[in-house]
DNA sequence: TCAAGCTTGGAAAGCGCTTTCCAATATATG
DNA sequence: CATATATTGGAAAGCGCTTTCCAAGCTTGA
């Protein structure tokens, strides 16, 4: 039904070879009288070029593959903007996918191979893999990845991989996550307990590493460690949990002095701090504290990982590592896109300390 | 250098046509022995069916086009995840552009428009317009889109829309907007400004009006409008502004006891309250009021819109009115997938009256 | 003036699939 | 047993473009 090449060629009086050398950008341009009589012809007809027609033609499609696993996730969406970003600017569309729901037809947990299947399917020029699973553990997957990088595909992972051409993304998880720990022990800080993220996420992994390599640097042991999904309710029921593993007890509710009589470890020394491997955790944990009537950071403290945007309007506001998500999801994309460029690429991100873990606000405001 | 169905089908002994029918849905079942082998096959080469030539064979895409503002803002990623959810369910791929970010070639205000020239060019199936400009505007997207639906493609517009032939999804935006603003007079607040969002957008637009006629209706008019982009950062700085205009007062820093002698517009009065357009912005306005020293909501009141899921963690929390953010995508999508789905939908949500307002939380937690 | 080089438009061969016909075989009917 | 009717696999014609050759028509230089 829309108008094809055929016709706008046909309405110019030129062959099909030139409408086409003339509309969509080749070597050879035809001379401006014609190409000025084409172009009057299509614009008239409102033709639109058939993006599937050009992709069999000269194999190459212009579209980028994203999984990320909740594009709902500040996480993810940060990155994707990212992405989106390069990849506008190189006339490239986004396909986009999500691991987190029910997939076509792949059981529960494949969701990330069919995710890729379909991009391969669609022979995206390239595929980033922002989904943080453990992507090497599934043979299918790295088999499937590897041949579609032997056909000329790029692929980009965040994170360490094995898979053969694949370029990576490395962000300092570990290192970020020593560094804060590290950070706050030189603020005073001795008890410390964490909230781990889902164990299959590599990511999670990473950060909680580092949070013990932090500690035991300083020859300290994390008082309990809980596991729970990286949502707000994962870190509030995570929270809960641990309230009720180390006997917690929040002042009582008429303290409005804020005698500390009753504060975890003891009266004295400076109070427990939770490390969470996600600032999105972290802030629901944040909010099963103020429910259960503790202050942060006087009864307890509270640091977290990524340095989400919205943590700009948090109070108290959330001690942190910062990565820089969308400048993250920009060179994740131009890996993929430009091939020139080398891999791995790493990347780190600062310590940024604030109320949460007790230090006082840096005159934030904006 | 990807296998392809004719190399399967020299594999299996079979014809390119038999291929096809066993492993790309076809009415015509071949008898199973043969199927077997034509699996078995494809299964060895690792054949993966070239999406693109299919496409182009069988004149449909399997692509869905979404084209919101910002995926980094909360309400468009819930929204998109809402469309991915149906959109994978229903075997769909998406395509995702956004209007906030450089256009390939397009002029800045054109973003929506060179996104919807993409995905006519890829012939997606459908498209759903979530970026909420004032759609009808432009010309040559009305005539774009018209086309494109005239051509089989379907075009699902979030708000009402002049498009021939598009389906809406309708938000009571500005129903909310009244209601909200009803229930904040009724619980006795008398003065209220504005922090209107873009003037672009028709759902800002829609909910100004809607405050506005709910103080009407109470013969009460706002004592300020303050426009500013839907951001964090546009709602900091148009509240900024606010108090500049108004001259508020915030409590002199040492009245801890929270002697209200300053506030505005009176000391005995219910405190003002500023109604925000959107809950990204109402955020940004909380942060400005409590980095110039007022409480919320003993000086100032705030209420939103949208009711995004991150709001979950705040504290103060923020009264607003709820829009069922994920469901609406789901919708959207489901109006772009199935034909035979009637139009428009209308979208309700509900008055969440929160601690913002001076409402007691009533044991939110989670 | 003519050969040797350019430049330029067009014919036609794909790109990898789907699907319509057709022919061939198998099954049912008189 | 012969004829009519289903079934089933295959040949081939597209789907809408790009791009390689070709054949003209021009320019240039000796």
């Amino acid at each position: 039904m829309p108008v094809k090449l055929t016709e706008v060629a046909r309405e110019a009086g030129v062959s099909l070879a030139t409408a086409s050398r003339v509309l969509n950008g080749s070597a050879r341009t035809p001379a401006e009288d014609i190409a000025k009589r084409v172009r009057a012809a299509a614009e008239e007809l409102g033709y639109v070029a058939n993006a599937q027609a050009q992709a069999l033609a000269k194999s190459t499609t212009g579209l980028v593959g994203l999984v990320v696993h909740d594009i709902a996730d500040p996480y993810f969406s940060t990155f994707a903007h990212g992405v989106q970003k390069v990849a506008s600017l190189s006339h490239h569309q986004v396909l986009l996918a999500g691991t987190d729901l029910p997939s076509e037809d792949a059981p529960p947990g494949d969701a990330e191979l069919a995710a890729v299947r379909a991009f391969i399917s669609y022979r995206t020029d390239a595929i980033i893999l922002a989904a943080s699973r453990v992507t090497d553990e599934d043979p299918r997957l790295a088999a499937a990845l590897e041949r579609y990088i032997n056909s000329g595909g790029r692929v980009v992972v965040l994170g360490a991989t094995k898979i053969a051409g694949a370029s990576s993304l490395m962000v300092a998880n570990k290192a970020g996550a020593m560094a804060l720990a590290t950070a706050l022990i030189e603020h005073g800080t001795t008890h410390f307990a964490i909230l781990a993220g889902p164990a299959e996420r590599n990511t999670a992994r990473a950060r909680v590493d580092g949070f013990v390599e932090g500690l035991q640097a300083a020859s300290l042991v994390p008082l309990a460690t809980v596991h729970g999904p990286f949502t707000s309710r994962g870190g509030y029921d995570a929270t809960v949990d641990l309230i009720h593993r180390l006997g917690l007890l929040a002042p009582t509710p008429n303290t409005t002095t804020g005698a500390d009589t009753s504060r975890f470890p003891s009266p004295s020394g400076s109070p427990l701090c939770i490390l969470v491997a996600n600032d999105v955790m972290a802030l629901g944990a944040m909010t099963a504290l103020r429910t259960h009537g503790f202050r942060i950071p006087d009864d307890v403290q509270v640091a977290g990982f990524d340095d989400i945007p919205t943590l700009r309007d948090h109070s108290p506001a959330l001690t942190t590592y910062r990565l820089p998500l969308e400048q993250m999801g920009q060179r994740a994309a131009e890996l993929a896109l430009e091939p020139q460029l080398r891999s791995p690429v790493t990347i780190t991100g600062e310590v940024v300390l604030r109320e949460s873990a007790g230090f006082t606000a840096p005159t934030t405001g904006k």
